[in-house]
DNA sequence: TTGTAGGCGTTATCAT
DNA sequence: ATGATAACGCCTACAA
């Protein structure tokens, strides 16, 4: 790999000239210019990022934690994420915590042996310690590990509500909710908004909680088994969802006849699926967009002028229910 | 951030001790040890990585280009890779080529950039010339960029062979293979092993290409339309057999009594979707270590016995097919 | 407009 | 067993 000297050898001018015309920085003649980019040419340098990164304490990479990748949810993220890091001119490194805290902690500490410039987490963190004293940029996604803490998230509270509605005003009684896991705040204001407009029509429901990564497919059979007059089910994932259905066929009920399904997410299987899912969709590009463009105002120290976003959800009916 | 100085101050020793505790390398007394290891506490010193790869010219990073996430095997993939990377003290960054080259060609520059300590290749790349120079060991997944280069992939010739001979076998007579984009060495092995294996039973099959990321629904149902009288179908992958299953039901046609359907890679979704699908295993497990392990072997200079591996693939019978 | 030189934080060689 | 010090490749005052 030719370095720097080697290019100012070869132009026959001084590193310090080379720098300038790398980074168009400083005067310098248009004529040694060209002879240095000539170099660079011949030579096929690149510059050292380790090296810029050293000197300058920032090495343009930011740091990604994610719970999980196989879910179709975070997937997608990711691959937003990424796109916009890169329009950014950053690189992400991705860290898969697999809702390990031991993980995440050895994570923080290579983030910062990298001089990592951000970070963004869609863990499932519910401690903050480890991150709090870090004096590295972070947004969280999902979740809000202090009011200081810049963060994304769907409208869950919302999306619980639009939910509860469509249930409730297709006349459904015996409601349901397979929930992920509670301690989670994006599973709490899902149940919140729920419970809320679910109280408006004088209904209540019966809850359930799971993982997200890998709900339990007899966990499910055995809620719904114990559950026979149900007739709506919010599910808090569109996986779940899927599994309820298959449950529910495997029970001789016909969705949406005697029972409706609402998922969440809106993942792209969600209208591959048989029947297509109704769903609360989550806007993934408005929030990964959000996510790094925030990251990057943080990094720049820009102020914000708002800590705390969220991104609007929207119910998407296929055939999961009924027409109301 | 406390730096090495800061260390060998506190602890009133020199920086080169300082180092040889961290690295463990070298003589040191006990005592002058416990001392240093209390000032690292104190000041909860981390080494910094990147003067560190800039010493010693290589960064513990290895560089993924994938050509997109939001594929259920992929994502799959890219967790296992990443899993086994840290065991082995590596970490990733991640490039989505979206199958785009001239990403590709600015990402080369990038791992470049960085002194990245290996690349591991899941693109659907048919360029070799960027990465034959490069310098930097390679791995490739599903994908044989040379014969010099090595590379993982299942062994697609069977998995073709194994579907054609469970639809030969149950009696199908008029048989469809909606493959991927027909350029990819995966979808020509798989397209071989299918149809000689077809041949073997006096029978051929009529093709249509898609693409894999996301396969046109109008397309697959236009080719089914056409198609009628089909009575076993052998897709490229389980996404595509879900379509298909969902156009096959449009047409009022009844799986696997009217029509089997053979899908491939046995994705999470697989057993969940309804009916569930029979499909041709990938053994991602075993794909994602192979290639690790043979990237640090690669990384270390260590001789290959074999370039060129195979991974067994199986066919998984669900519901989209008929016992024999 | 260009060059010199010191420093970023680490490791390794050579003395002591 | 420990300490100076040069080097890794780059950037930036400062000097010329």
């Amino acid at each position: 790999m030719a370095t720097i000297k080697d290019v100012a050898k070869k132009a026959h001018v001084s590193v310090a000239t080379v720098s300038r015309v790398i980074n168009n920085k400083g005067y310098v003649n248009d004529e040694t210019k060209t002879l240095v980019l000539n170099a660079i040419e011949e030579l096929q340098y690149v510059p050292n990022e380790l090296a810029r990164s050293l000197f300058k304490k920032q090495s343009r990479i930011i740091g990604v934690i994610v719970p999980h990748m196989t879910s179709y949810y975070f997937a997608e993220l990711l691959e937003i994420i990424e796109n916009y890091t890169i329009e950014y001119d950053y690189h992400i490194m991705v860290c898969n915590s697999q809702d390990d805290e031991a993980r995440e902690t050895k994570f923080i500490r290579v983030f910062q042996q990298y001089s990592i410039d951000g970070i963004i987490i869609i863990a499932n963190t519910t401690r903050i310690g480890d991150y709090q004293n870090l004096n590295i940029p972070i947004i969280t996604i999902d979740h809000k590990l202090s009011d200081q803490i810049p963060s994304v998230s769907s409208n869950n509270l919302n999306g619980g509500k639009l939910a509860a509605e469509k249930l409730a005003s297709t006349g459904c009684k015996n409601i349901l909710h397979l929930r992920g896991p509670s301690p989670l705040i994006t599973v709490q204001a899902r149940s919140k908004g729920f419970e809320q407009q679910l109280a408006k029509h004088g209904l209540a429901c019966r809850r359930f909680d799971l993982e997200f990564k890998s709900p339990s497919k007899d966990y499910i059979q055995n809620f719904i088994d114990k559950n026979p007059d149900a007739d709506g089910i919010f599910c808090d994932s569109d996986l779940i969802a899927m599994h309820v259905i298959q449950c529910l066929k495997h029970n001789n009920k016909s969705v949406p006849e005697d029972v409706q399904v609402i998922g969440f997410d809106n993942i792209e299987l969600a209208s591959i699926f048989s029947p297509k899912l109704t769903t609360i969709a989550q806007d993934k590009h408005t929030i990964g967009k959000y996510a790094v463009e925030t990251l990057v105002k943080l990094i720049a120290k820009t102020e914000l002028t708002q800590k705390h976003h969220q991104v609007d959800v929207a119910l998407i009916e296929r055939e999961t229910t009924r027409a109301n």
